[in-house]
DNA sequence: GCTTCCCAACTTGTATACAAGATGGGATGC
DNA sequence: GCATCCCATCTTGTATACAAGTTGGGAAGC
C-alpha cells in the first residue's frame, strides 16, 4: 500500500498518522532521538510534510524539538498524565450531570448494546476492548452536547492512549471494565446523577492507579534491561 | 523594531503572534480571504514560515485553508461561542470547588490586590480591564493545581477573546464585573463554595449574554453597511 | 592514559523552485 | 443580451537549496 499516490495530496497528513501510529505501537520509543531526514527517507517525501507532521506532534504534547539538534520523543510524564487522567473526570463528570438532567438520548443506545450485554457476548482482546473503553467515554461526552467539549476530551484520549491501553492487558481488568461501564450507563438511563458520577469518578481513579502501577513495573523492566538511555 | 532580525531564529513565531493581532484587532476581519504570499510579502519573509504559522492557526481554529484556492479567515461562530463559555464554566467552576477544597493558596494574592480595592483604584479602560479580567479568570484555574486544565482554560480563553472584549467597551459592564469579581474572589478565600460556585457560574452567563447581545448588535449594523459578504 | 581543542558531519530553520488544481473573466457562439 | 467554454493567473502542496548552529569524536599535547 503505497501512501503517496492516493491519499489526494496530503502527505503531510500520512506522514502524521504514520509516525502518530510508531509512537502508540512503540516502534518509536519514549525518549528516543531522530532527525526529520530520518522519517523523510522511511516515508520516501520530502522534509517539508514531514516537518509540518512533526510540528503538530510537538504542538499535541508528543514530541520535542532541540534548535538544529534534533528531534525527541517525549519521555512518559507520570504526573502529566495523572493531571490528565484527573482532567477526563472533570470533563466526564460535567457530561454525566447533563445527560442525568436531559431527556434519554438515542445517541446512548450503541452504549446499551455494547456494554450491557451477557458475559458470555463480551469482548477479550485488549486492543478491541481498549478501543471500545474510549468509545464508551468519548460517546458520553458527546452525548453531552458540547463539541468544543468533546473535542478537549478527545485530546485529553489521544495524549493518554499510550498508558492507558496497559490497562487492558490484564484480563481480569477487561471484566471490571465491563462491570462497571453497565453500572455507570444504567445509572445514567435511570438519571440516578449521584450515583452515576459517583460510580463514574471511582472508575476513572481505579485506571488512574491500574496505569500507575503498570507503568512503574514497566518503567522498572526497562531500567534493568536497558540501563540508562533517556536525558 | 525589526522582527526579523533579533528573534532568535524563530520567524514562523513572529508571523505567528503577527496574524494573530491582526484578528484580535481587526486588522483582518472574519471572513476574509488572503493567501500565504500576501502575509508573507508584508511580513517580509519566505512562504515557509507563514505557512507554519498559518498551520498552527488553522489547528486552533481560527482559519480556514481551502486546497489550492486560498485561506480566510473563519466567520465569527455565535454557536461555538457559547459552547466555548460554557466550557469555561466547566473549567472555572471546578476549579473553585478545588480551591475551596485546599488551605488558601497565596496564589490569590495577585488577585486580591487588583480586584479588592476601593472604588476610585479602579480601572476604566476597557482594554486593560479586559486583560486584568482574563488574568482573574486565569489565575483561578493556574491556582487549582491542574496545568492541563489550565492549558485547555487558557486555548479557550484565545478563542473567545475576539468577542469576550466587546462585553467591557460598555462602562458599567466594568462596574459589574468588579463587583462580582470582588465576591467570588471573598466567597472563595471564605471556602463557601457553594456560594462561589453559583457567583462564578452566573457571572460567565452573563457575560456569555452580554456578549450575545452585542455581537448580533454588531452583526446588524456590519449587515447594514457592508451588505451579503461572507460566504 | 587523560584532557583539550577543533573540525567535519548533522541538524533545524528559511528561502526558493516546481507541480498541479482552482478560479474568474473575457472571447465566442447564438 | 446571455450562456458557455477556455485559458491565463493565482493558489496551495511538495521538493530542493542554502544558511547557520550543535555536536561528537579524534588528533594533539602533555
Amino acid at each position: 500500500m503505497k501512501a503517496s499516490a492516493k491519499d489526494g495530496d496530503r502527505l503531510a497528513e500520512a506522514v502524521y498518522e504514520r509516525v502518530k501510529a510508531d509512537i502508540f505501537e512503540f516502534r518509536l520509543l519514549p525518549g528516543a532521538r531522530f532527525s526529520e531526514n530520518e522519517i523523510a527517507a522511511r516515508a520516501r517525501v520530502s522534509r517539508t510534510p514531514v516537518r509540518e507532521a512533526l510540528l503538530r506532534l510537538q504542538r499535541e504534547g508528543f514530541l520535542e524539538v532541540h534548535s538544529k539538534s534534533g528531534w525527541r520523543l517525549r519521555p512518559l510524564d507520570f504526573e502529566r498524565f495523572e493531571h490528565l487522567y484527573d482532567a477526563r473526570i472533570v470533563l466526564e463528570l460535567d457530561a454525566v450531570r447533563k445527560l442525568c438532567g436531559t431527556q434519554p438520548h438515542d445517541s446512548l443506545a450503541p452504549l446499551k448494546k455494547a456494554w450491557l450485554v451477557a458475559p458470555k457476548q463480551r469482548l477479550s482482546g485488549w486492543i478491541e476492548v481498549a478501543q471500545l473503553d474510549e468509545a464508551f467515554h468519548a460517546t458520553l461526552v458527546e452525548a453531552a452536547g458540547n463539541p468544543e467539549l468533546a473535542r478537549m476530551h478527545a485530546d485529553v484520549t489521544e495524549r493518554i492512549r499510550i498508558v492507558r491501553r496497559l490497562d487492558f492487558t490484564q484480563a481480569e481488568r477487561i471484566q471490571y471494565t465491563y462491570d462497571e461501564h453497565a453500572a455507570i450507563l444504567r445509572a445514567i438511563l435511570a438519571r440516578k446523577a449521584q450515583q452515576a458520577t459517583l460510580l463514574l469518578r471511582s472508575h476513572i481513579e481505579q485506571s488512574k492507579l491500574e496505569v500507575r502501577k503498570i507503568s512503574i513495573h514497566r518503567l522498572h523492566v526497562a531500567h534493568l534491561e536497558a540501563g540508562p538511555r533517556n536525558r
